[in-house]
DNA sequence: TCTTGAACCTATAGTTACTGTAGACATTAC
DNA sequence: GTAATGTCTACAGTAACTATAGGTTCAAGA
């Protein structure tokens, strides 16, 4: 009997909208709760607990197909954990590789700013940087696909 | 003359799908080419150069509408920088959030490889990690919209 | 107690940035 | 010359939300 936890004080709580959190019901990502007289979702501190793992592995680019299988595991807490240790690993690398290319993209766009004060468009380097192909050189050509 | 570049040949330069070439032809990112008498697009290197331009900006996180923006600025370059480097300033700001996280995510998910090692689900940290609102902490609460 | 405004409900459509599929025509390689 | 590969259009599908419409419920003030 906690407080009466509607559906805009979880979403509020793990920092996101109201349909989000209705469209992560529908999925199946997180339970229907229970409903009170007047049919609103009534909600207790482990939906706020699950939600904002949710939240979290979202914000940090884990998909949603990742972190169903993460809450699965979760369910099931007798298994080996190396299926939690793979999906870690993954996306260890992944964030690895976008780490990397974020600072190169930081040094560069630190080095448009300064070169722009004041300056025109065709003396930016703005645009030139962002064709420059020693930006991929440094990274990953094997895996085209991001995000 | 140069040599005929299909559609393939500039998707495979720029590292991207074909469809993706289409697609920004048919958002007017990129100028429709001409056609061969065969009516397939023939591009010029021209065409390598904004494809890139446009997938390097992209994989580092700037939305079509910035890239838009930077490319009307660079079809106009007498005007004064200004367009372009407050694009450039929001972009590093966003940039160096995101690295600020994902480096706490990189060190979490290194822990949790570490202590999966051979235990069981109940004993790993991955799921426990996620949950952890201390991430979210030491960084902004402030712009819950995010990527 | 009544009322009014915010929060909630369902259902559906729109968004961004692609990606995939179908069925037909073009090109290249053997 | 024919078979494989590439390209064409058009449209449907995807992920992960986000917005809108049209209605109901709840809480707080007059």
């Amino acid at each position: 009997m906690a407080h009466d936890l509607t559906i805009g004080r979880i979403a509020e709580a793990a920092g996101c909208k109201v349909q989000t959190v209705r469209y992560y019901e529908q999925i199946g990502l997180i339970p229907a709760p229970p409903r009170s007289s007047g049919n609103q979702r009534v909600y207790d501190d482990s939906a706020i607990h699950r939600l904002t793992f949710i939240r979290h592995a979202r914000e940090l680019g884990f998909p949603l197909q990742a972190i169903r299988d993460l809450i699965s595991l979760s369910d099931d807490p007798n298994q080996p954990c190396d299926a939690a240790d793979a999906i870690a690993k993954a996306q260890l690398s992944e964030v690895d590789r976008r780490i990397h290319r974020l600072h190169a993209l930081r040094h560069e766009l630190e080095r448009m700013i300064e070169q722009c004060r004041g300056g025109r468009i065709a003396d930016c380097r703005v645009l030139e940087v962002l064709s420059d192909h020693s930006l991929c050189e440094t990274d990953d050509h094997s895996t085209p696909k991001e995000r």
